[in-house]
Parts: C-alpha cells; structure tokens; sequence
DNA sequence: CCACACTCTGACACCGGTGTCATAATGTGG
DNA sequence: CCACATTATGACACCGGTGTCAGAGTGTGG
C-alpha cells in the first residue's frame, strides 16, 4: 500500500474497488453512493493520506474557496513596518476566511508598482479584498478596471462619493464626533488636529468633518492655524506636532487622526515639557494594541477590526454569490484611558 | 473582440491565427517561437485581458508558485491580538514571496484544533512555513508526520536537538548573551528574568541560558528566586513582575524573554513607584515597533526579521528544488534605548 | 538535385478531478 | 410476469493549460 508521489482518486478507486467516479461522489459525500461504499472509500482514503488535488477541482469546478488580500502600504512607510491597525484587520480577515472555508492569498502592494490585481483573473481566487488607507496614484481608474472586468472585490476605507465600489469601513464621522464630544466633555475647546484634513485620504477626512461640526454645534471654532499634516506613521505624528510647537501654537487638547500619529504627538508633547494629560488631552484613533502599552496609555476611538474583517469577508462572499449587497458602516467606540 | 467570461489560450490562439499550443509557447516566451508570432500573440493577449489559468497550469506542471505560512498563536493569547513579533516576520515572508514570484497563503492556526497542513497534500502548496513560538501540543508528532509525507517545510524558532527538521532561527542564545554583557557593562548584576526558562518554549529558554552562562562566565549566579513565568503578553508581563515586587523581591536589572513581556514589565516596576532605567534597567527581546513608542524606549534585542524572512523563504525554495540546505542562525542585535 | 540540419508550428495526450448520461440491479404495483 | 420507478455505479467528456512528437518549410553543402 505504498507509494512513490501522492495518492490519486484512481489509488483509491483500486483499492477500495470501486470507479473513481464513485469514489470522487463519495468523498464530497454525495447522496447518490451507498452509504457502506462511502465508508470504504473513506477509510481507503484516509489510510492512503489522500487530498482532493485543488488544482484539479478548481479547474473543473471553476472556483478556488480562495480569497486574495491586497495591502496597500503607505507609500513613506520604510518597509520593515507595517501599520499594525491593518494587522489586526489581516489577523481577523485571516480568521474570518478560515471560518467560511476559504484560504487566504495575501499580498503586499507598493502602490508605486503595478497592482497585482490579477489573482481573480488568472483564477487564483473568487474575490479580493483591498485594504489600506487613503487615495493613491490612479486608485479610481484602477477600481474603475476591476469593476469593467467585472472583478468581485471590496474596499476597506471611506465610501467616497461617485465611486460605484462596494465598502466596508468604520464610521469614521461618528468616530471623529465622539472624540470631540469626549474633549467638550473635559472642557477642553482648543483643539489641533494633527492627520490630513484634504481629501488625499478620505477617512482621515472623515474623522476631521465630524470632530469640527461638532464644535460647531457648540459654536467653536476650530482654528485652521491648530492643524497639521501628517501620515499614519509615529514619526510624522511626532514631526507635526513639534513643527506646531516650534511655531508657538498653544492648545489644551489634540485629536490625531491614527494612533500611531497619537503615539508620535505625544512624544513631542512630553519632549516640550507640555504634560499630557494635563496640559494637553489626547485622543487617537484605530485602538491599536501599542495603543495600551504607551505610558500614559492612550484614549482612542477604536475601530471594530474583528467585525470589520468578517464583515469584509461575508461581503465579499455574498457579492461572488450573486446576492445584493451593501456598502456597510460600522460603529467606532471611545476607550478612555490616561491621556 | 468582447468575450463573455475570461478569455482562454484558444481564444487568444484565434485572433492571433495561430495554434493553442504556439499561443501557450509564445506566452512563456519560449524560444521555439518566432519573434512576430510571439509579439502577435503577445499584442492579442493584452488586448484580450488574458492571463494564463494558474490553476490548469499548475495542474499540469505539478507546482503551484505557492507557499504557505501556518503562524501557530500563543493559545492564550485573546484573538484579535497577534503577536506584533510574527506580524512582523509575516511582511518580510510576504515580500520576499512576492521577490521570488511566490504566492503566500496564509493561514492562523489555533494549536488546540488540528492542524490546517494539507496545503502541500492539496497541491495548493509547494512548501509550507512555521512560524510560532514554543512547543505546541503535539509539535514534535506533527513535524514527524510531515517529514514522512515527504512534505516540504522551514521551521522557524529555536532549532531542537533530535528534531530533524529544517529551521531558520535568531540566535536566542547569543541573543541573551548580548543582554547579560550589557546590563553587566553597566554593573547591574542584581538580575531579574521574566518568561519561561523552563523547556516549554525552546526561544525562551535558549534566551536565558545565554543570558545566565555569560554572568556565570563574570561569576556570578542568577538568584532562581528572582525568576517569574510568563508567556509572550504584555498581560502575562506585568503580573509576572508584579508578583515578584509583591514577594518583596528586589533586583536593579531585568531581563524579558520579549519585548512584550518587558513593556508589561515596566508598567508593574512604575506602578510599584520603581524607576526605569535609575532602579532597574529593562532589556527586552525582539525589538517589535511599539518597543521604540513606548517610554522609556525599550533597551531591547533585535531579531532580523527581514532578513529572517529572507532565509525562510529562500531556504524553503532550495528544499523544494532539492538542494542541500541547511539550518540557519541568524545574529541578534543590540538596540541601545533607554531602559 | 538530394541529403540533412535547422526553425517553427500544429495535433494530441495528459494532469486529476467533476458532472452528465447510460445502464445494471433491485423493488413495487397491476 | 411485465412495466416502471428507484438506487447505485461506471464510462466518458470536459476544465485550460503544458510537453512531446511529428512534420512542414527553408537553407546549406556535396
């Protein structure tokens, strides 16, 4: 009963004496095969260490049980560093792929480069799925191209109007307003913010819209001199807040779009001598598991990555199944620590 | 020129007036084809959108341009929290993947379950990656049953003596010895160890003993009693050390098994109203990219995950090509902080 | 002009499953 | 005992490529 190379249906055929027809029905337990026949081949099966060759399947059946995962990396990032809010978003896509049966390809994209796009069409996986922030070079027209290919896929991120794509994100407007209801809550109205508020990356955007008009529903303003540009990294964070401090810009609370930005302002902050929270309360955003581990530890809005990643997946099935689906919402949550 | 469906090598084969079998030639850019024909087809098939079905190609080849990368999670650690260190180590895997024109599937094990290691069985796999810390119930039956399948596969973590398989790892022992000699360059000889140096995880055990043997070496004998358990969470860190201040215990040094551990570590020694680094230097292990956020920015000991990747990678190709490869060790590396 | 080498192409079997169809075996009612 | 439904099985085409082999077409030397 041994050997050379791997066990194939017609192995199992022979031995269990039966067509590899039969024995192809019986291992996907097929109502059509007796059931001692079924068992037989089973035990066969099993004793021969046999696999179902997914090659074969896929091409017959013309369909993977795969997923892809496309990360898209902020483009500055050095590349040893990942942003550790789309770990946790693989950690639970990989899970919630694994729950559905499906396998998980991932792959990591410099935006620069040519998308690797292609697992769909060269039937490597049914879907895909796009994870990362913000707007990069020709992200329209290429998710123009997928959708004229017809390419199943899902976003992660902000739902940007005109833009026919099927989301999934966290309500990044909600998120924005419970932070300032949060600093109003503290009394604390003089408020930078520390992210990028143009449309370069939507949700950034977002979390900035709804922070502002809820001042505004308390008639504060917030100055547009209290901003600064920065990217989900922990030294841009650090380098904005800094250049407002250098600048001579006082406030008493700051919102940062990212935790990692949170991590970087603070930083900068303590390196000031400006003490948080005293001085100047902070607010992140992601809930990212260093979030915790900071001293002080930091208050963030935390976004729901473990339903966010089966949201991301069950969508993403439905939409290869032919149903109808949503782009879908969910809702952020403030986690007070210490600043 | 519109297709319903994907466009196939026959399609391609029409247009361009050809054969199939030239078409499948001419796109692998074999030499038997005439340079026109093959530009023709080449033209034709970019204009079609084809690309080559992996699945009937690898069906034929018997090869699948595809490893997987089982990551075995620390059993109790709460699901939506993955080790920093492995996330990591799987961007390095996933880019140099991508550097070799592999695929990379992924796949987060829970070690209590069954193992999901029929990615090679299934020809979805030429290879398959381990990357986990510890001895995992079972471990050493699984390789066993792996190596007699024939099945192709690296191993990250500490390289057990009997265990015959292939593995690529951070030398732990050195790794600990770089702590000693550290804490030691600045007389700090009165030494705590947080982790696990009993056999249960081979990392941390190899991390001590080198940490222990290089103050035997200066002649001096690490208290046992100054030595608490702890698995790889900031958590399991913290109430680690706590513990030993709660058994009045003191010491002006610690040594973590793992950055995690440590910055668990620092939060109990702050607590307890003990300066970090003026009562007790901290070094950690692993050198994760909260270890530079937090503060005091952790003293820790690096472990190259690029270049571990690298080596995963290129010495899993080599396995499955056939040629003799060896286990690796890779040079830790000291990261001065301010712990 | 023929023998032979060389270049390029097409026909065809093959990889290992899945789905369809035909059919053998058995049971059931009239 | 025959007509017919029911159940279980095998034969076979098929998925979309790849590799082998045979042969057409052209060139070169004797």
């Amino acid at each position: 009963m041994k050997h050379k190379g791997k066990a194939t249906s017609f192995d199992i055929a022979h031995y269990a004496g039966v067509s590899q027809s039969t024995v192809s029905r019986a291992l996907r337990n097929s109502p059509l095969v007796n059931e001692e026949t079924r068992r037989k081949v089973h035990e066969v099966a099993a004793k021969l260490n046999y696999k179902v060759d997914k090659n074969a399947s896929n091409l017959r059946t013309q369909q993977s049980s795969t997923l892809a995962l496309l990360l898209f990396e902020d483009p500055t990032t050095d590349e040893s560093k990942i942003n550790p809010f789309f770990l946790s978003m693989l950690g639970s896509i990989t899970r919630a792929c694994a729950k559905e049966g499906y396998d998980l390809l991932v792959s990591f994209q410099s935006s620069s480069q040519d998308w690797r796009a292609d697992y769909e069409d060269s039937h490597r996986a049914d879907g895909i799925i796009l994870l990362g922030y913000g707007d990069y070079l020709d992200y329209q027209s290429r998710l123009q191209k997928l959708l004229e290919q017809d390419t199943k896929f899902v976003c992660w991120g902000a739902k940007v109007d005109g833009r026919p794509d099927l989301t999934v994100s966290c309500d990044n407007y909600g998120g924005g307003q419970l932070a300032a209801a949060h600093l109003i809550e503290h009394k604390r109205t003089d408020c930078a913010f520390i992210g990028d508020a143009s449309h370069h990356c939507p949700e950034f955007f977002a979390r900035y819209q709804g922070f502002k008009d809820t001042f505004e529903k308390h008639n504060i303003t917030l100055s547009e001199r209290k901003m600064a540009n920065a990217i989900s990294t922990e030294d841009s964070g650090y380098h904005a807040t800094k250049s407002l401090i250098a600048n001579n810009i006082r406030f008493n609370a700051l919102f940062a779009a990212s935790d990692l930005i949170a991590i970087g302002a603070i930083r900068a902050l303590q390196e000031a001598n400006i003490k948080v929270p005293n001085d100047v309360r902070v607010v992140g955003f992601d809930n990212i598991p260093a979030a915790s581990y900071v001293s002080p530890a930091l208050t963030t809005i935390q976004q729901n990555t473990t339903l966010a990643g089966q949201m991301l997946v069950s969508n993403l099935l439905n939409l290869i199944r032919g149903e109808k689906v949503e782009s879908t919402l969910l809702p952020p949550n403030l986690i007070v620590r210490n600043t």
